[in-house]
DNA sequence: CATGAATGAGCATTCATTCAT
DNA sequence: TATGAATGAATGCTCATTCAT
């Protein structure tokens, strides 16, 4: 009937619908059933295009955590590298609704990847996707003086890896404890570490005090 | 029959019981049956302690966090600040088999926790004595001077934040990446945010570089 | 409630429910849901007594061909050799409503077998023991010289294979072809290839011939 | 495209298909699904050519009979009665690779028609077309005095019904009892029938005694 | 002729829970 | 306390079939 029902665009229409249940009431309340009447469509339609659950979650969590990277890609690179890195961190974090149901999604499926082989692999890719993108940037930093004083110096791959842990607690924490780290207090503690380990950065927004 | 198996722990072997499932195979494997099963009782003895499964789960949570703050409270204090705080985030982390286990429950719980009021209500709990804990000790690291010089200050409660999302985040990306977080890795990354955040504290042990 | 529903008459009384279900409408007929609603019990409670449909599906065989023997093995062996292999037979045959229930679901369940190694071991166990019975016929058949002058002899364990195949065939054929081989036709072929080979037994009944 | 393609071989060449599934997997694994693939077609292929399932059903057993009934009318008529009739069934028998597989069509196919009405109508059809052909060749046996002597009498009509019900009872076995009844057994259960039903024809082969 | 999207019923199985004992 | 029978809903999945292209 609508020829923009494409079969990639009905697979990422699924996706979609999946992800609303995930974040609204979490990943065990996914069935295909489910997913179905989301998106308005029979149960046998949705496993024409997935052919088991697993690969549905699959590819709905690679959806997710795509959309997530393709914004941070998106980000101009104007301003300084202090800035640029509270811009990529920023996007990760709960800050309005768009990202709140991602955060709900990503941890959620983050969480199952601990006992579920095939969504870990999407968990792993992402992270390396993170961690090199981080590690240039502080290589960057590095580069620019930015850290200098720092004490123990900056090591941009273990530093990355240290930053992806914070923002990763934070988002853990945000929505594992919900209504306790609203967006400024988040931003607040992002920017708290972020002055400390790029002391000559200049801090990119005032008030952003938190707690 | 046997009369040590009061009502108390026999609950307590059940919890048990679930988060070798939880640790092994994931929370949603959990099933009256596997535990039952798993605890070589009959699934009615088990829904005779617990009347819903809700309960069950709600319970091995607060069974599983309890045991992480009773070791923790059981620290000795002696020793500097510094090398106690390191003590207690070394109680959060996944570096030994039994604190493995640990981890892999807890970030399944609390990822749960997102959509679920009751767990929710226990990870609350949980997140504010180990706040509260880390509060404390901040603020003794701050009469002590340990603090001096960093900037921004030291803000106890808010820096007790950061530290638990810093923990909570190494958790939680050791747990949904295995085998890329080993426990030298963890270590390494934790002691260097604490040398960073109390700079006048002796480092508490050498060759704690991690990459 | 009812104290006579042992675990034991319970799944026998499913097994009977299922066996009427495959002689009226066949074997693919049969689900947990029929077998469940033919018994007058829920979905749930068919699978307490048996866990998988196969396990039924093999119980069920394993009771009907019992069920066979067992007649078989209660017929008083009075008369002589020859009308007692004759007899034996007989109950081998859909000559009344109970026999032809039996023979419909030998058949679906035999053929089945073909493809599924559970039920092929209860098919090669009943072969085996209906083998074994007609040999030992068969060998006093010889000491009482009822075969005497058969060419080619009376060889016992392979004469009763083929015995064995013209009963099979016999049944197949009158399962397989409704209505075309009622009863008399059925005694008469298996009466006129007894009279061939044991010559000297006297003729069981008269008026045994069939088209 | 292909123009050799046309309606009549491409349904031989699904039945072909069919036939091999239901060979190594049983009646119940043949789905539209599995025969497109088998095949190498689409599903809408199938049902092209096929309204309906049973229809494709229906035409296979035809098939796979068709092609028994045609080997043995191609059968050169030299030799003696008794030859040729060891002949004619002999191709009934799964003797090698290409009649296991039409025997286990056969058997799958004549248990399955006990409950469903089309295929009953073949399988009457067929059994018609043998006993028609078996009764010809024991009138000419009993013309030729083959049968003399034999008690009770050769009764050609009658006789031809015995024949096929010894010949579906080795087939039946030989396909419900996998490797308990081997081709030169089943020969050699045959040849002993065939032996005592004409004392007069000599053996067709030497050495053909089973056990 | 052929494709593949879509449907909706049906399947075996798992599950938490209730209840009589 | 503990058992296990029984329930009925829900699950992922397979299926034959229809239909627009």
């Amino acid at each position: 009937m609508n020829p923009m029902s494409t079969a990639a665009s009905r697979q990422t229409q699924l996706a979609e619908a999946l992800i609303q249940i995930v974040a609204a009431r979490g990943l065990d309340q996914v069935s295909v059933r489910e997913v179905a009447g989301a998106a308005g469509v029979s149960v046998g339609a949705v496993q024409h295009h997935f052919s088991t659950k697993d690969e549905m979650l699959a590819f709905a969590f690679r959806h997710v955590v795509d959309r997530t990277l393709r914004r941070i890609d998106a980000l101009r690179l104007e301003g300084g590298v202090a800035q640029n890195l509270s811009q990529v961190l920023r996007e990760l974090l709960p800050l309005d609704e768009e990202r709140r149901v991602e955060c709900r999604v990503y941890v959620a499926f983050a969480a199952r990847a601990a006992s579920d082989p095939s969504l870990a692999a999407i968990q792993k890719d992402t992270q390396a996707q993170l961690l090199d993108g981080l590690t240039e940037t502080l290589l960057r930093a590095r580069a620019d003086g930015l850290a200098d004083g720092l004490n123990p110096p900056l090591d941009p791959p273990v530093d990355a890896r240290l930053l992806l842990a914070v923002a990763d607690g934070l988002v853990f924490d945000a929505v594992s404890e919900p209504d306790r780290l609203p967006p400024d207090q988040l931003t607040g503690l992002l920017e708290r570490y972020l002055a400390r380990l790029l002391p000559t950065g200049q801090a990119p927004s005032p008030g952003s005090h938190a707690r």
